[in-house]
DNA sequence: ACATGCCATGTAAGCGCTTACAATTCTTAT
DNA sequence: ATAAGAATTGTAAGCGCTTACATGGCATGT
């Protein structure tokens, strides 16, 4: 069933089916209704390829992650979906991991396939260098691409993001004066918005002690999964000596490793132990106590991501970059 | 740049050059490396519209969840999403809610964007009433339509599902004989897979107490992620006069909310309660004792939904329904 | 009654690709 | 050397839609 099909049915030419079909104004109502009665009569639907080679688009976007199954991921997937759906775009999704040559080139398939944005969920996505950037360049000199919680210098290229820096300072100052004074930070990424965090602790930490303490950030690398590994990590700083009686995590399921660590070191929480999260995640209420963790307002984040693309699209002035800011959502692991 | 601009530069006819970009057979290897050489000199990529119009597929597939966000099905969908890429599938993703309607208009959403198969990830796509499940149908007459952890008789309709049954009927009994008579089965889902685990506690318990024990299931109606109210709901039950000193859920997040449940009743897990979760997801490692929960394999699951697809799409006869059993992982909070 | 202009419709030329079929060139066996 | 057949290449007809432009009908103002 095509558009000829319909036109004879309807007798009409094809163009004005077409007309019909785009809502074009320069159709009678009368041929309009005759033409609409036909269609869903025969249960017509347009060739999405042939339109989209007319109209050389889809009306789909790319939504590129490490990692949908990332519980902040995995919400941020789905928020960008679902306002993305409400303006009738489809979201073809791409999970690249962490390595970063897979995202150049998820990045070139996604224009391939000819999407009409793309959307970078994830500080990860973003590299120190500038020359590890240049597949964002490339991409952004092609059709408009949106970051979620990182920022770039690059034309075309637009951010959304938390402020990351002063949530993450704000806490530390909270968690040092609630009397923990040798805090651990600890993080598992070096990403944009990670750098951001750590930096928030490292400028909090060294006007509260005025003294740096860089010694107190550590970096954890491995699975975002693996708990016990995280819990051994930590006991392992332990018996090398390093104190500490709070930890300050970039992430929920890093607190959670530290909560269980606490319990397995039999530190009262909060009493003897500290710990607060960031994401505000699902994970927050899992525990016992539940975490204390930083919101950073994802849902905001997505619903003003999307906002500013459509508007992008539209061939509207955006703003290009957009700051929204954390708040701390105080639970049991912190007093 | 479209395939004439290389054709001419090449010197050859479009449909060498569209031969050379399909790798057919009948090319020389000369004229084959002129061609590759110019594309790659000019950086031609062809127009996916125009393919997809010419070849009548853009190797696309729709997958459908509830809701992406959710632990369990954020990992199904990342599952699929991997398999799907490495045989060059893109995914279109799409999250319907667990509203009826929507489901059937999102399922013709996909299929007016022309994606080669749709995967229905969650039982809760399939429904008692025949009629309800119509939608499902007449998506299958168009196209193939894989079912994960459902299963339906429909043509054109696959499944691959685990043993829910077996898994919920094994569990039950291994917790029954450790000794935990009054066991609570706490549920929030009737969809296929809901039934069938329901119907496992259910057997095991008559088998074990020889009696109907329809009491001890509770149905929980409400948001995944209001652990509290969950928990509010325990606290009410017993209130009522409901005793019991185990729940096994249908889900772990049920399951923590159990745990979170004994903990402010001053029960110690696993001594004087007992929880059993499903699904196995990070959750179960979020707690103190760590959750005892069945595996049902899911990444063993979506591969092989893939795979079927796939075989399908290549018009190879296909399992129409592939069952693979579960697996009690035990922790903590059995004993 | 007639010119003017607007509105509704039709005609036809793309959009960029695939592929059946025709044409040409190259092998190979005789 | 030559005919038959295989391999390579070209020609052109779609695929199903959008849309610029052309055409014709009708209301309006004079």
């Amino acid at each position: 069933m095509t558009i000829y099909d319909i036109s004879e049915k309807a007798g009409v030419s094809i163009a004005t089916v077409s007309r019909v079909l785009n809502g074009s104004r320069n159709v009678s109502d009368k041929t309009r209704e005759k033409v609409l009665d036909i269609i869903d009569r025969y249960g017509y639907t347009p060739n999405a390829f042939a339109r989209g080679l007319g109209l050389n688009t889809m009306r789909t976007m790319g939504i590129m992650c490490a990692d949908s199954s990332d519980p902040y991921l995995a919400k941020a997937v789905y928020y960008i979906e679902q306002k993305l759906r409400a303006n009738s775009y489809d979201s073809l999704l791409c999970c690249t991991g962490y390595a970063p040559e897979a995202k150049a080139a998820s990045m070139n398939l996604l224009i391939t396939k000819k999407v009409d944005g793309i959307i970078l969920a994830g500080s990860n996505f973003v590299h120190d260098k500038e020359c590890e950037n240049k597949y964002i360049a490339d991409a952004a000199a092609q059709i408009p691409v949106m970051l979620l919680n990182a920022d770039l210098d690059i034309p075309n290229v637009y951010s959304v993001l938390s402020d990351d820096f002063s949530s993450m300072y704000e806490a530390t100052v909270q968690v040092f004066q609630s009397g923990v004074k040798d805090i651990l930070y600890f993080y598992n990424s070096n990403s944009y918005s990670g750098k951001r965090k750590l930096a928030g602790f490292l400028a909090a930490m060294k006007e509260q002690t005025a003294s740096e303490a860089s010694a107190m950030a550590q970096f954890y690398h491995g699975s975002h999964e693996d708990v016990h590994a995280m819990v051994d990590y930590l006991k392992n700083l332990r018996d090398k000596g390093l104190a500490f009686h709070g930890v300050i995590a970039s992430d929920d399921t890093l607190a959670l490793a530290a909560v269980k660590y606490a319990r397995e070191m039999n530190c009262r929480i909060p009493d003897d132990f500290s710990v607060l999260g960031y994401n505000n995640s699902v994970l927050a209420l899992c525990c016992e106590p539940e975490l204390t963790s930083i919101d950073n307002k994802l849902e905001t984040l997505c619903q003003h991501l999307v906002t500013t693309l459509l508007g992008l699209l539209e061939g509207r002035e955006m703003p290009k970059k957009t700051v929204f800011s954390g708040e701390i959502i105080r639970r049991g692991t912190t007093r």
